[in-house]
DNA sequence: ACCTGAACACCGTTCAAGT
DNA sequence: ACCTGAACACCGTTCAAGT
């Protein structure tokens, strides 16, 4: 199955493959020797175009990122910087479910990606147009997180049993859970009943996505309209005092 | 510097110095040979205590986050739900600053760490004392995501120039963003022009931490109240009409 | 029961050598 | 310049053997 082609090898084809057998056998099966069968050549060759392992991580994730940014470039721009900045970590998102291995590799890198300062750029300028100061533009940063590069940390990992849930065994979970953690085992429960298809599982991700995005946007326009009100107050408190510096 | 312990191992003690040793010297020096060589024993000794690496690496998952439950237990409860619920994030926090490497293994696995999940029920437990449905606990708990195991998702890396930053050092990198990233630099700027020591680094990771957290209990309580009122409404709706079922 | 030593199949990487 | 083959120091793990 290795594709062997004439044409000499260069960083951006040693990186493409290694996106695509990331996504197709796992992050794990990204070594330099099973990488460099996938190229039809042998695992030093690869050390002619990237300085080592670590390196191919690196190149990894800015492959990914980089692909945010051609996701972005398509978008159209949303008069609301809300609307907008959603948009963005919405498209981001898209990459991401692409690439099911990335989000748990750019959290284990200590480095930013420099793709994602462009990134994040952006998106503070969309902040910054929409009225924020860049104090608080700071704080939405941190506050948006990962989200802006289009994932969460999920702490209910991604469903090991893919593709549904079998009724018998949640039935079971659920009895096993029912006495240990009852207001979890309810929650469970109520949730479950109130889905049309319960073979694709009870988190729908992408709600839960998506709800937090808007929580998180909403307390940020709040605050936003506080500090705008606060700097009118203040402004109007000096004018009245004739106070001056 | 290996611990000779005339007691025989047991599991509690290769999870104890399994903790320590990643404390000490990083994740990455947490081998089988390195932790037996720790614990004065060969490396296949644990096999007797473990079935793996992997339950290894599950082990001190659990070790960390059972931390956690001893540190909510010295907590006074609440009587705000959102002040109950802030203040074990916060404990949970404290326990993740003593492991930094803990949140980077908990997003790397697959698997829910089972003790999670009573940290999980007792806040679902707070929040729902404090009036919210399941559904708004359940979409709770996944906004509140990492927070709840004491971290986010650092986008901004942890500072590897650690204990501050070099004014000289930081100059450059700023005249080199001015260009590329005009309003990051410019925030950057005048973050730093605000702070008393700034030798302290300009991102005050607890204060983003306790906004971002605030922010979202902010909202959720606003949900809360808005589900409160729509269920008064309906119900009101209901009764006026006669309506039954 | 608990621990050991040798061995196996992998890994990233160095180095000298090929064309 | 690009690629190779052999080798080195590691890793997790199996197995047969010790007490």
């Amino acid at each position: 199955m290795a594709v062997r082609t004439r044409q000499p090898l260069t960083q951006r084809k040693v990186l493409a493959a290694g996106v695509a057998l990331a996504d197709a056998d796992g992050l794990a099966a990204v070594t330099m020797r099973g990488l460099a069968g996938k190229l039809g050549v042998e695992a030093m060759s690869l050390y002619h175009h990237l300085p080592g392992k670590d390196a191919l991580l690196d190149g990894l994730v800015e492959t990914v990122v980089g692909e945010i940014g051609a996701e972005v470039a398509t978008l159209e721009p949303a008069a609301d910087w809300r609307e907008d900045v959603r948009r963005r970590c919405l498209a981001a998102r898209t990459v991401m479910l692409r690439h099911p291995w990335a989000p748990g590799l750019i959290g284990s890198r200590s480095a930013v990606p420099p793709a994602a300062y462009l990134h994040f750029e952006t998106i503070l300028a969309t902040m910054v147009r929409g009225g924020l100061s860049y104090h608080l533009g700071h704080r939405a940063l941190h506050a948006l997180g990962s989200m802006a590069l289009g994932f969460v940390q999920e702490v209910f990992s991604p469903d090991p049993t893919e593709g549904g849930v079998d009724p018998e065994l949640a039935e079971e979970q659920l009895a096993e859970m029912a006495s240990l953690v009852p207001h979890l085992a309810a929650m469970a429960e109520a949730e479950l009943h109130g889905l049309d298809d319960p073979t694709l599982g009870w988190c729908d991700s992408q709600a839960e996505f998506e709800f937090t995005l808007d929580l998180l946007l909403g307390g940020l326009e709040r605050a936003r309209a506080d500090e705008a009100r606060t700097a009118t107050a203040q402004g109007r408190a000096r004018r009245s005092s004739g106070a001056r510096r």
